[in-house]
DNA sequence: ATGACCTCCCGTGGAGGA
């Protein structure tokens, strides 16, 4: 079962580029994140006649998280991330996948910094944070996929001195990813590539992508008990090579097995 | 280097992205 996770920069400007990939790489779940489309203009038939059930929380302009599913419908058990009713923007949707919770992510950027744009990404990761600790205690199989907006570590960073006072590479987010991983979660793709430069993102400037100036910005958190079913990680670097294509890899992990529907843990 | 490059919007440049 491979899980994949893909910011298309606008799915109705990226529909091409993203069917293709659909069909070439023929994921069995897609988180995609900037879908830059109101619910209404979600391109959910062509989505469909790709072979895809979705499910979709959309935001005029920006923003906007979707998740498809292979051949069946996705169940969809949230939108919008938790704990704060007066947050508007559409970052979060959640849904039941082969007895497996994927939660789609799309972290806030933050830049400029600092300024209220920070602030506001670093009380979102506060509030993934908790919602994410309450995931973990449901026992069950859990993925939290998607664009973290967050550079891990100086590996994941082509020039790492040149983005200190980044908003994807400040300390305080280093930190609130650490807590994640402190919580029990694993980076799935770290987990498999431990030394491994894996760039999911190349910036439209300066052939960017020719020079392979990366950022690893786009993750897989894996609850404890998926982490040995992990069997291999990978990014379509391909496809950043595209006509119109998004400054995103799609970037994926395999799973070896279905997980068990239910699980109960002992001790 | 307030840069570049790309998307969206009802726009004909501005905002946001990373």
């Amino acid at each position: 079962m491979k899980i994949a996770s893909y910011n298309v920069n606008g799915v109705n400007g990226r529909l091409e580029v993203l069917l293709r990939w659909l069909d070439e790489a023929s994921p069995d779940v897609v988180c995609l994140q900037e879908l830059k489309a109101p619910d209404g203009k979600f391109p959910a038939k062509m989505i469909e006649a790709a072979g895809y059930g979705a499910v979709w929380h959309g935001q005029k302009s920006w923003n906007g998280v979707a998740i498809l599913a292979k051949g069946q419908e996705p169940l969809i058990t949230r939108k919008g991330l938790p704990g704060d009713p007066d947050d508007s923007q559409s970052r979060y949707i959640e849904a039941v996948i082969d007895g497996m919770l994927i939660g789609c992510v799309y972290v806030p950027n933050g830049n400029p910094c600092p300024g209220p744009r920070f602030e506001y990404k670093l009380n979102w990761l506060g509030r993934l944070a908790t919602y994410a600790g309450e995931l973990l205690e449901l026992n069950v199989p859990v993925i939290l996929a998607g664009d973290f907006n967050i550079i891990p570590a100086d590996m994941d960073v082509y020039k790492p001195e040149r983005w200190v006072n980044d908003a994807l590479f400040r300390n305080e987010v280093k930190d609130a990813y650490k807590r994640l991983i402190e919580q029990g979660w694993t980076d799935g793709i770290r987990e498999l590539h431990p030394n491994k430069r894996m760039y999911t993102f190349w910036d439209y400037f300066r052939n960017s992508f020719g020079r392979d100036e990366g950022l690893r910005i786009d993750h897989f958190l894996l609850s404890p008990d998926l982490v040995a079913k992990v069997s291999k990680a990978g990014v379509d670097r391909d496809v950043r090579r595209w006509q119109h294509t998004s400054d995103h890899a799609p970037t994926w992990i395999q799973m070896s097995q279905k997980p068990m529907r239910k699980r109960k843990l002992h001790g």
